[in-house]
Formats: structure tokens, sequence, C-alpha cells
DNA sequence: TTTATTTGTATGTCTGAACATTTGCACACC
DNA sequence: GGTGTGCAAATGTTCAGACATACAAATAAA
């Protein structure tokens, strides 16, 4: 079993400045993705992780806390540490891309720009996508609006994982893109709303004045095993638009 | 501040079988409802609270940390711990009365002004209500938030066929009256968000500058037959208030 | 007055150790 | 065969303490 253990880099850094538990975390996530775990057979024990790693029992455990609580991993006392099952309820209701939204309101956007860089994660996105900060990752900037100007901003942030290479045809539907050709499927948004100021950057973009009220729309995009796949946050004009949703109970 | 700490039993009782930890995190949890922690001020520094109830400082952080993770709780390092007061959540399948959607969080929130009045319905509303324009109908005001000041306002419309008469303790969730008193169960909420600047008059009601942004969240509430109950708007200051959803394809 | 520097404070990290609790299994007993 | 006892294994709980790090306010230097 161990392995396959230095197949992968499994080692621990005493001199980083990142602390042991959050290096033990992020060496979790990976075992967590190889077959011989993801099998239902059990994690190291945590003694043995302890011992082989040269650190001590507590600080693994501040590590399996978290991703516990994350759900990724399940704990059974007298018994061991495996990895939780994907179990993800698929319902029907529906959220769509911007072109989708768009076109079914049979509304013509224009993009006023798309532009691809490579970027450092800074620590939210790297948090959500559980890799290391300043983990080099693709960025794609677009803005969009109609004829008459554009009225949202958007910045897009893909796992590593996928393999964008940001030179694809970005004109073309994002989840077409990532569906089709990266066969990975969008299937839980997690979206957080707020209003804000435009800075004088936001307003530059979007064309209107200085501390005008922005809508700021976040979404954390999984895919059905609740991996990470986009960070995406849009800036729109406020007055131009209205976040509509319904909701039963 | 150790007086408030005997009023309501502050005490860990080691010989429970449950674990240390366990009841550190509920003590902390109706902490946390306490006005004095809940104006924003801090917490008793963990040293302190580990000698008070005759544990280890370990055991403190070890119910923290899940407080913390929940985001009820924020740590500053070199600075103390105090309870997170700004992001509200409202899940999908499951939306809630402003009322609960504290309460969940652990919140203690003041109504700066509560008022009622029969006014006539105005477009919108009278279309969404389904009766002529000019119908009077009861309108609720309300302006709630922190001790330390309003966070949002408040108008609700009701459908006249629900009989309420306006002498209602409007202090009570306001699904309960619904609810149990006059047995309609609002079961459909479709929600709109905008993003705008505060008009003169919503600027001094929550206290803040003309032109700051605003969060508008309008809510048409209807029961199972389709039959509309409430309409409600609600004015957020944008910098305390963050819509969050979670949404399944 | 402004800018560094120091210092106190509170949380963050990590260790090693001891004991408790739950589980599964082997073994003995009826 | 069925049943219970006891042991070993693994996680769960708790402790005391040492040191690191970030922040804020006071202090000293420019």
């Amino acid at each position: 079993m161990s392995e396959h253990l230095h197949t992968m880099e499994l080692i621990i850094d005493h001199n980083s400045p990142l602390p042991l538990h959050y290096q033990v975390e992020n060496l979790m996530r990976k075992m967590i993705e190889l077959p011989e775990y993801n099998n239902g057979s059990f994690l190291p024990k945590e003694v043995d992780l302890a011992k082989q790693l040269g650190i001590s029992r507590n600080t693994i455990r501040q590590a399996t806390n978290k991703l516990e609580y994350e759900g990724l991993l399940i704990r059974k006392k007298g018994v061991g540490t495996k990895v939780a099952r994907n179990i993800v309820t698929t319902k029907l209701d529906n959220w769509h891309s911007f072109t989708q939204e768009m076109s079914e309101k049979g509304l013509v956007f224009v993009n006023f720009m798309i532009e691809t860089k490579w970027v450092k994660a800074e620590p939210k996105i790297a948090s959500f996508m559980q890799i290391p900060e300043g983990t080099l990752i693709l960025c794609l900037i677009r803005l969009r609006g109609f004829a008459d100007g554009p009225f949202v901003y958007f910045e897009s942030y893909f796992h590593p994982r996928i393999g964008l290479s940001g030179k694809e045809d970005f004109s073309r539907p994002l989840y077409d893109i990532i569906e089709q050709d990266y066969h990975i499927v969008p299937s839980l948004s997690s979206e957080r709303i707020r209003a804000k100021s435009a800075s004088v950057i936001t307003a530059k973009r979007l064309r209107i004045g200085r501390g005008e009220p922005v809508l700021v729309r976040e979404r954390f995009v999984s895919d059905p095993g609740n991996r990470p796949i986009e960070y995406n946050i849009g800036f729109y004009i406020a007055e131009k638009f209205t976040y509509s949703i319904d909701i039963k109970r």
C-alpha cells in the first residue's frame, strides 16, 4: 500500500512557512483522489501516518477534522477512516450560463472583451479550489453587454485539473466547452450576491460613474462529486440587472 | 463582564458523559445570543475561559473551531474572537422569515420600528395580489438590525383574504402568525434582487449616506395553490448583507 | 508631525502523552 | 451451533506547555 506513496510526493516540509496541518490537509486531499482510497478501503491509520510524516498525531487530526467536516472523510471510532462515498442527488432545478440566460430571453449580447491569463490563486479561490495558494490557474475575463455598451464584467477561474489551456474558443458557451470537450459536468452552484459601490477600475470597465451601485454575483461551481470546477465573479450595472429566483418550500 | 456568566448556568459538568468540547460548544452558542457579545464586543479570551471553566485551552479551541467553521465566530490573531454578524444564508429548499434566518445564525436583532397602516394597493402589488388597484390593504413596516443600528428596512403587504387586522403582535415571527393563527401556509417565494443607490428617504431610515449602495430584495410569497399571500420588499445596507444561495442542477 | 521601533496581548501551531470508548474478532464455554 | 468474554486495534477526548505570529497601541526616533 505504501508503494504508491512515493509516487506522488507525499512529504511534509518542516521548513515551509505553510502550517503542517495545512500541508497534511492538502496531501490528504490528493490521497482522496487516488483509486486505492477512493474504492472504500481505509486510509492509513493516524498513528502510522503521524510516524511516517514525522509529525504528531494531533496535527494529523487537525487536518482530518476539517476534511471530515467538509464531508470528504468518514471516521469510525475503533475502525478507521475512509473516503466518503460521493452520493449526490441531481435535482432538476436549472441554472444557467450567461449565454443561455440571454438567449432564452431572446436577447443578443456582445462580447466587448475576451481575455485569458494565468494568475496565482488568491486565498479565497485557492481555498475553494482546494489547491495551494499561489498555484497558477487560468483566468478568463469577459466584458459583456448589449450593443449600446457593457453591462457586466466577469472573471472566471478554472480548476487546473480540468486542463483548459486558455486557447479555447471562448465565444462558445462556456459550459458547452467544459462538458463536451472536457467531459466535466457542472452540477452545483453556490451563489453569493451583494451590492457595492463601483470602484474606480470597475466603473471604468462598465463605463459608469465611480461609486454607482453594482451588483456583485459570486458563483462557486462544482461537479456532482463536489469537486470544484469554477469560481466566477460578475459585476453587473445595478440598474440594468435584477437577479430573479423561485424558491419552493 | 464575568457578572453575566452565572446568570445563565455557564458551567461545565466534568461528570457528564457528553464530551467537554461539546458542552463548551453549546455553551458558546448560548453566549453568542447574549446581547453583550452580540454587539460586536469580544468574547472572553481563550485563556480566561479555559481557567474559568476549569478545562484546557485546547478544549476551548476544539469548540470554537467548529463555530468558526460554521461562520458564527470570527477570530483574529492577536486581537480576539467575536460573533460574526453579516452573512445571511437562504437555502433553496428551505426559505425563511427574517426572524428565523437571524435566530438560526444565533444573531439577536432589534426592531427599531414596527408600524402598520392601511394603504391603497399600487399597480405592481395589485397585479400580484389579483385585486383591483386602489383596494385598501394592510402594510407592515419594520426597521430591523443589530443593537448598533438598523440594517434593513422592510415593507410587507398582505392579501386581504388573510384577514389580518394590523393589531397582531408583530414581534412574533411573521410566518408563525400567518400559519398558526390564520392557517395559511406560505410555500412559494419568487425573489428578485437588485442593487441601487440609497434614496434620501432610504438613507435616512438606514442611517447611511445618500447614494450609498443598497441591496433590494423583493419577495412574492404564495400558498401551495399559488394564491398570493404577501408582497415584501426589503432594503439592506449593502456592506452588511450578502445574499447566499445553493443551486443544484 | 510623521515615521520606525518596541512591546504587550491574543490567537495560531505543534508536541507527547495518557486514558476513554467503540468495534471486530478469536476463543472458550454451554 | 449459539453465546459471551476478553483482547487488540483504531479513533475520541483531554491535558499542560512551549513557541510562533499577527495585530495594536505605546514609545522613541527622524
